[in-house]
RNA sequence: GGAGUGAUGGCCGAGUAGGUCGAAGGCGCUCGCCUGCUAAGCGAGUAUACGCCCAAAAGGCGUAUCGACGGUUCGAAUCCGUCUCACUCCGCCA
């Protein structure tokens, strides 16, 4: 959510931010005409109120003194009749001012590229070698078949398409690969680890940007206020929400494992195949909060804190730069880094790390004081997923596969999986 | 799921035959005094949000807030209704 002050004393700052973003800038006009006549609607009322607690007063000085106040009576009563009016009125267009403000996306950062679509993201830098095969190489889809290790036909019979089962070596890795990422960056990075809860609130919810918006995108309990999680950035950005942190207790950094669930992927026909896009992966996500004038830098360490389990996992990758009309609804600024994979020929988004200022900070009312007796500020936060780990099991299956159809298991992750290659059965 | 109790300021806690209650008192905190140091003691201060005035800051004015929403009333922390949450007991359960 944008600051309405800010908005009020530059709108011209925020149409130009919108504009950049291909975002229409007249939302901003619609915004600051409802807020002027929720103003206007707000000082009437309250100088009725105003007059109406004075001569209520009066009235009760009157009494006390045996005096008939019932002229004073009979016109408050009037003036309360208009009050009732006024404050439905106000109450209406506080309302629209709200929701209006709550479906404006935030704006870009100024050093973020300019740039249309996808098609004009910045690569930042590249980082490993690209793995040479002296065979085709087969997509992580057909190895996992071959392996026996996820069991794709299946899976649908319990809930549908787009829904997988890892099985056997399969199954470890996921879990090796969650419980290694999770290690990493509470040991290397100082996160504290959070198993939040995979079922959030309407509150939570707004509180990062998802609603009201994009209520579509996520799967909805049935009659009740709550929703899947599309990530665990809603439960560990919200921990905080409503509360005012010491400047002390930042930078507050937060590493959470869930389950995370999309009714939106698939819808557009892509990925039809394998564990790129499915209505739920896993994934360790990271959460910082932090003073206003640090996040910019906490961002670049951010991408730096995913990018090390790619490094530690000697997957191949870039660090793509979004530009301005890529960027999504409630980020300021964004890193995706793409992982290699070999049979694709093609780099796919592994980790998306963003920053967003203070946009999820004032709807999740995240606050925090400099110093004892301070003005509460609002903080800013990031996310980064550090990593999707069914896009990682992908990477790891193409990367790392051998000729035999097996897979070598990265050095890093074999104490966690207890073995340094997965074999077919009948190999 | 059943039964009951409760929700007041950073915390504890008064206040219900409706009016001068943003709300006693205590604790905590801040500043000052006192004190060889500390503690104690003494004094003063100590909520938030929004709107308006002001170029802005300082400041001033106003409104709202005693879980939430709605109602009664000229006027509600106090009366009525609905809801939410917390706690206790019982039931069920991994």
């Amino acid at each position: 959510m944008l600051d309405i002050r800010a908005i009020r004393n530059d709108p011209d700052r925020f149409r130009t931010g919108l504009r950049r973003k291909h975002a229409d800038p007249a939302l901003i006009d619609e915004l600051l005409a409802a807020d002027a006549a929720w103003r206007k609607a707000l000082t009437e009322s309250e100088q009725l109120k105003s007059r109406r607690n004075k001569t209520s007063e009066a009235i009760a000085t009157k009494k006390r003194q045996g005096l008939d106040a019932s002229d004073d009576i009979r016109e408050m009563r009037e003036v309360s009749e208009r009050i009732k009016v006024l404050d439905d009125e106000v109450r209406q267009l506080e309302a629209r001012v709200q929701e209006l403000l709550l479906g404006i996306p935030n704006i870009p950062h100024e050093s973020v590229p300019d740039g249309e679509s996808e098609a004009d993201n910045v690569v930042v830098r590249h980082w490993g070698e690209r793995p040479a095969f002296m065979f085709p190489p087969r997509p992580h889809w057909e190895i996992a078949q071959m392996l026996d290790i996820v069991d794709f036909e299946r899976a649908v019979k319990i809930t549908g398409s787009r829904f997988v089962a890892y099985k056997g070596l399969g199954a470890k890795l996921e879990r090796a690969l969650a419980s290694f990422m999770l290690d990493f960056h509470i040991e290397r990075h100082g996160y504290t680890e959070v198993f939040p809860a995979f079922i959030a609130n309407e509150e939570s919810l707004i509180g990062t940007g998802n609603l009201p918006k994009f209520g579509e995108e996520m799967f909805k309990l049935e009659g009740l206020p709550y929703y899947l999680i599309p990530t665990a950035e809603v439960p560990l950005t919200n921990l905080y929400r409503d509360e005012i942190l010491a400047a002390s207790d930042l930078p507050v950094l937060l590493a959470g494992y869930s389950a995370c669930f999309r009714s939106e992927a698939g819808s557009a026909g892509k990925d039809t195949r394998g564990l790129i896009r499915l209505h739920q992966f896993q994934k360790v996500e990271l959460v910082k909060l932090v003073a206003p004038e640090e996040s910019y830098q906490a961002l670049e360490r951010l991408v730096e804190e995913c990018a090390a389990i790619l490094e530690a996992l000697h997957l191949p990758y870039r660090v793509v730069e979004i530009c301005t009309g890529d960027l999504g609804f409630k980020e300021t600024k964004k890193y995706d880094l793409e992982v290699w994979l070999p049979a694709q020929e093609t780099y796919r988004e592994i980790s998306s790390c963003s920053n967003f200022e203070d946009f999820q900070a004032r709807r999740a009312n995240l606050r925090f004081r400099r110093e004892e007796g301070a003005k509460p500020e609002y903080l800013h936060t990031l996310n980064g997923s550090g990593l999707a780990i069914g896009r990682t099991v992908a990477a790891i299956l193409e990367n790392y596969q051998q000729e035999d159809g097996s897979v070598r298991i990265p050095d890093a992750l074999v104490p966690y999986m207890g073995v340094d290659v997965i074999r077919r059965r009948d190999a």
